[in-house]
DNA sequence: AGCACGCCGACT
DNA sequence: GTCGGCGTGCTC
């Protein structure tokens, strides 16, 4: 083999064809000068029909099958970045393996935009400006200020820190018992261990990492941290990105996406909230950041620590059938603090007038003549759900949609939340012009309105996807009600997660009954744990301060229905119990697999049609596949959609029929848009 | 998925 | 006579 035979490099590349691409690569420069082979794992732009792009080195080869006359050049090499390891691309295999993808469309949307810019300037300066950060003394990763840890959380932090190998682990506690203690405790020990070591948190929402970073930068000053979220600029993203991928950032923080980090010595994983659906990217690559934390840490035979109040019922299954280990905290970690007294209201005989019962108001009025805060959660945003005529039954739907157009009060619009269609509120009803149009239902700007004139003395504010549209602006409102400055906070699931508040002590889910009858076997699930997390806002302060327990009010239509117990219980065992009992009995996950196929189209029946050949064309035995059905929501933004479960009990079996069956689908040509889910959780 | 090439309707 | 509709075919 001559030293001057150019040499081929098998390339990935973010396409839906699940294949790869081989270029030539010459060893030669046009001055005559010998080039370094490429590495795997190192970026390449090629070009790529018309266009040029970035992809992937997999594989250097000798030769190549593909014709001669179509192979192409390689344009350049990218040597200023460092590869990515073996590590990273197993990760990045076994997710394009797992969830159906191919393995480009994976890999290369996980990677800062910057990176793979054609032209280098941006990595330029990052790396530049990453090796004077470097140069900065590197202090020892001693935590500061530790606090005192009760025996339960001691032994939480030991088993974690002193286990050996790959040991998932459930760190199941209430809100307040101190869980972020036993991480930042974990994660100290394990730095402690290595020089190099790196720490992974993963936290649900944005919302929820600047306040976790001051909690790490002043445990850990002098460590360098690196964020990973959707809000970064690409500037800032690259930066954080590239100083994991170079082991420069000992912890890093961020939403589910941080799960694709580039970590050359990752020693341990953290999963905050682990019940949280955040964590399931609901588009593209259908991943579930949970699981994938479980496979990163297995593959490197490290701890993976999850945390939660309401585990999600597949961990918690996992630590009745021994696969995870379980760390309890069983008590608030704050002196004297006691959970909150979780009361229900029977809304069918205590009316409520606009929705607040009088019960909850007395209560409100209280929390306010003794200048303590009250949240009231309300997962429905805008003014009123649906707009109507009472004379002519007409009501406000979106003409793109199956879906209520909802009525925003304060920009005088009627907004689809599903498509984005947007219209100004009609003066008069557009099939029989009557002017008198009611609001049906409310909203939490409603609430906000009704509140305000129910308590003019009262700072009423209102925390929810509109109100903090602008970037920035969510901080600073949750700013303003730990200062203090309000006194009823009003708000969507936003609220809910991660933020406590000193003075809180009533908190009120509105309307939470929809979920209890949804046709979504996960929705009670979902339920409890928003209801617990959101109970949880309340309650922290000590008693010994001289004030009451906390209170929760929960209205309801259905007092009885066992999950209102066992939030009144704050009995979450009992309640995961019953559900895994449910879900045994009627063979559904966490004891049976699932995946789903989805299609759409202009026409319904075109969907149903493309589903039906589907579900005809491979029988298996090990597989049972169900009939086509319209989604419940069927049409968004003009596109019927329709879709087919399958199931199995064994995942081998799923996986194996997906991937022929995939196979199968693709050759079809079908002009039906169509994708294939793996563990889908919103069915 | 993009993007080009290619063959039929309403415009300067 | 051209601009542009989206059908179909390809991408190392």
């Amino acid at each position: 083999m001559s030293l001057l035979a150019p040499v081929f490099l098998r390339v990935a590349i973010d396409t839906p064809l699940d294949s790869f691409f081989d270029y030539r690569f010459s060893l030669r420069d046009e001055a005559g000068a010998l080039l370094p082979v490429p590495v795997v794992g190192s970026l390449v732009l090629i070009p790529f029909g018309s266009q040029q792009i970035t992809g992937i080195v997999l594989q250097i080869l000798q030769e190549t099958t593909v014709p001669a006359e179509k192979i192409r050049d390689v344009l350049a090499v990218r040597p200023q970045l460092p590869p990515l390891g073996e590590e990273w691309l197993a990760l990045a295999r076994f997710a394009a393996e797992y969830y159906q993808r191919p393995l480009g469309e994976v890999v290369l949307p996980s990677l800062p935009k910057n990176l793979k810019a054609i032209k280098t300037v941006a990595l330029d300066r990052a790396l530049k400006k990453l090796s004077k950060l470097t140069a900065a003394p590197a202090s020892a990763p001693v935590a500061q200020q530790e606090a005192s840890l009760n025996a339960e959380q001691a032994a939480a932090v030991a088993a974690v820190t002193e286990g050996q190998g790959f040991v998932p682990r459930l760190l199941f506690g209430v809100t307040g018992s101190g869980k972020t203690e036993v991480y930042l405790q974990a994660a100290a020990r394990i730095l402690a261990q290595s020089a190099t070591a790196q720490v992974l948190i993963l936290v649900p929402e944005i919302n929820l990492t600047p306040q976790f970073e001051t909690h790490i930068r002043h445990r850990f000053p002098g460590l360098m941290l690196a964020t990973l979220h959707s809000g970064l600029a690409e500037g800032e993203r690259l930066l954080h990105w590239l100083s994991a991928h170079t082991g420069a950032a000992r912890i890093i923080l961020g939403t589910r996406l941080a799960i694709f980090a580039s970590l050359p010595d990752l020693q341990l994983l953290i999963v905050d909230e682990e019940h949280d659906p955040s964590y399931k990217q609901q588009e593209g690559l259908r991943y579930s950041a949970r699981d994938l934390a479980v496979w990163r840490a297995r593959q490197r035979q490290i701890p993976v620590l999850l945390g939660s109040a309401t585990p999600s019922l597949e961990s918690w299954h996992a630590v009745q059938h021994g696969r995870y280990q379980l760390s309890e905290l069983s008590q608030r970690a704050v002196q004297d603090a006691v959970l909150p007294i979780v009361k229900i209201i029977n809304l069918e005989k205590e009316k409520p007038s606009e929705g607040l019962s009088q019960r909850l108001i007395a209560a409100i009025r209280l929390r306010l003549e003794k200048g303590e805060q009250s949240l009231l959660f309300l997962n429905r945003r805008g003014y009123a759900p649906v707009l109507s005529c009472d004379a002519c039954g007409w009501i406000s739907q979106c003409t793109r949609c199956t879906a209520n157009l909802v009525m925003h009060k304060g920009d005088h619009r009627l907004r689809c939340h599903h498509c984005g269609l947007e219209q100004r509120i009609p003066r008069a009803c557009p099939t029989c012009g009557n002017i008198d149009l009611q609001p049906l239902g409310r909203g939490t700007q409603r609430l906000e309105e009704t509140l305000a004139a129910m308590f003019p003395e009262a700072r009423v504010f209102r925390i929810d996807a509109d109100s903090t549209r602008l970037k920035g602006s969510a901080a600073a409102a949750f700013e303003r009600v730990h200062e203090g400055e309000v006194d009823i906070l009003i708000g969507t699931q936003m609220v809910a997660k991660g933020h406590d508040f000193q003075r809180l002590t009533l908190v009120a889910a509105l309307n939470p009954d929809a979920a209890l009858f949804s046709q979504d076997y996960r929705a009670s699930e979902r339920l409890f744990a928003q209801l617990m997390q959101v109970a949880g806002r309340a309650g922290r302060r000590a008693q010994a301060e001289g004030g009451n327990a906390s209170e929760v009010y929960v209205q309801t239509r259905y007092p009885d229905h066992p999950l209102y117990h066992a939030l009144m219980a704050h009995n979450y065992r009992h309640f995961a119990a019953d559900m895994l009992a449910e879900r045994e009995q009627a063979q559904l996950p966490p004891y049976m697999y699932q995946a789903l196929l989805r299609a759409e189209a202009r026409e319904l029946q075109t969907a149903l049609d493309f589903l039906q050949q589907a579900a005809a064309c491979m029988p298996h035995p090990m597989i049972t596949i169900n009939d086509p059905i319209p989604m419940t929501m069927t049409r968004v933004a003009n596109r019927d959609r329709a879709q087919l479960l399958i199931e199995s009990a064994s995942r081998p079996a799923l996986q194996a029929f997906a991937r022929l069956w995939i196979t199968e689908l693709r050759s079809w040509k079908s002009r039906v848009k169509w994708s294939l889910e793996i563990d889908p959780v919103d069915i």
